[in-house]
DNA sequence: GCGCTTGTTAAAGT
DNA sequence: AACTTTAACAAGCG
């Protein structure tokens, strides 16, 4: 799921394949994938190039030679691939950014969930989105200054974009299996201790991830993460559940916030 | 074939 | 009024 560590791969990706071409085009299947007017973007691009990227948590903007800027938001689905034969159009590829060089980057999204637009001033745009500090920037007393005044549980506290950006289900159940806390602890209640955990376990979750390219499988062993149910690992001696892979105790699994959540009982006491 | 999942936001609740 | 909680959104996948 594109959190951080994945929009800062497809950053990546994007700058190593799509900088500095000439836009032909852009196809764009369905309109509602688009923040501004059809007409809007292919005047802003036709003719342009893209010339560099910014990451603020979960959102990419890419620069443009113009000075317009297009966002990206890539939901809970969305993927970048760049191609060149029609054969190689991936599926969904229903917004392409067609290059003078006969190469093309698609934007992926299954789902619709995810949006493009376009914009002129970034901070102006953070700002008016509420978009906090990117999760790889805040400092502990950023984190400590958020927390103080919120009484809703960490959980949908670290979701929320506007207190740290970037941090999406997956990684807020690791980052708070690392710093040992439970995830229905009251944000505004956590010792200045757990607080110095929580900020070193973004820290060392996001780092880890955006190594490993966000490929969750290649996370270490002892993540929490490999307890999700899309990890086909042979863990089905335990039934179906999985163990804490710290003091093997059985993974909870309970709705926070109105999302799934992962914890150990023993870990991350209440 | 139904239900679950994801991030964001609008709406409802306190 | 301001903060918190919940539900809806789209659509593919198990």
């Amino acid at each position: 799921m594109p959190e951080l560590p994945e929009v800062e791969t497809y950053r990546r990706y994007l700058e190593a394949t799509s900088l500095y071409q000439t836009i032909t085009h852009v196809d764009v299947e369905d309109h509602k994938l688009l923040t501004v007017s059809y007409d809007t973007l292919q005047h802003a691009l036709k003719g342009n190039q893209f010339t560099g990227t910014r990451r603020v948590g979960k959102n990419l903007f890419v620069l443009t030679r113009t000075g317009a800027v297009v966002t990206m938001h890539f939901g809970m689905t969305g993927d970048l691939a760049y191609y060149r034969d029609e054969e190689d159009r991936p599926s969904y590829a229903r917004i392409v950014f067609h290059f003078n060089t006969g190469f093309k980057l698609a934007f992926i999204c299954p789902r619709k969930f995810e949006r493009i637009g376009l914009i002129e001033d970034i901070d102006g745009y953070l700002r008016h989105k509420k978009i906090a500090p990117d999760a790889l920037e805040a400092s502990t007393e950023d984190l400590t200054r958020v927390f103080m005044k919120k009484k809703a549980s960490v959980k949908p506290v670290l979701l929320d974009q506007s207190t740290v950006a970037g941090l999406g289900n997956w990684i807020v159940d690791e980052v708070l299996f690392d710093a040992a806390i439970h995830p229905e602890r009251v944000a505004n209640q956590l010792s200045e201790d757990e607080i110095n955990r929580l900020h070193a376990a973004i820290r060392k979750v996001l780092t880890v991830a955006i190594e490993r390219e966000a490929v969750y499988r290649d996370f270490p062993k002892d993540f929490l993460i490999h307890v999700r149910e899309w990890d086909d690992s042979p863990h089905s001696e335990s039934g179906g559940h999985r163990l804490c892979p710290r003091c093997t105790t059985r993974i909870e699994k309970a709705y926070v916030g109105g999302r799934a959540t992962y914890f150990c009982p023993q870990c991350q006491r209440e």
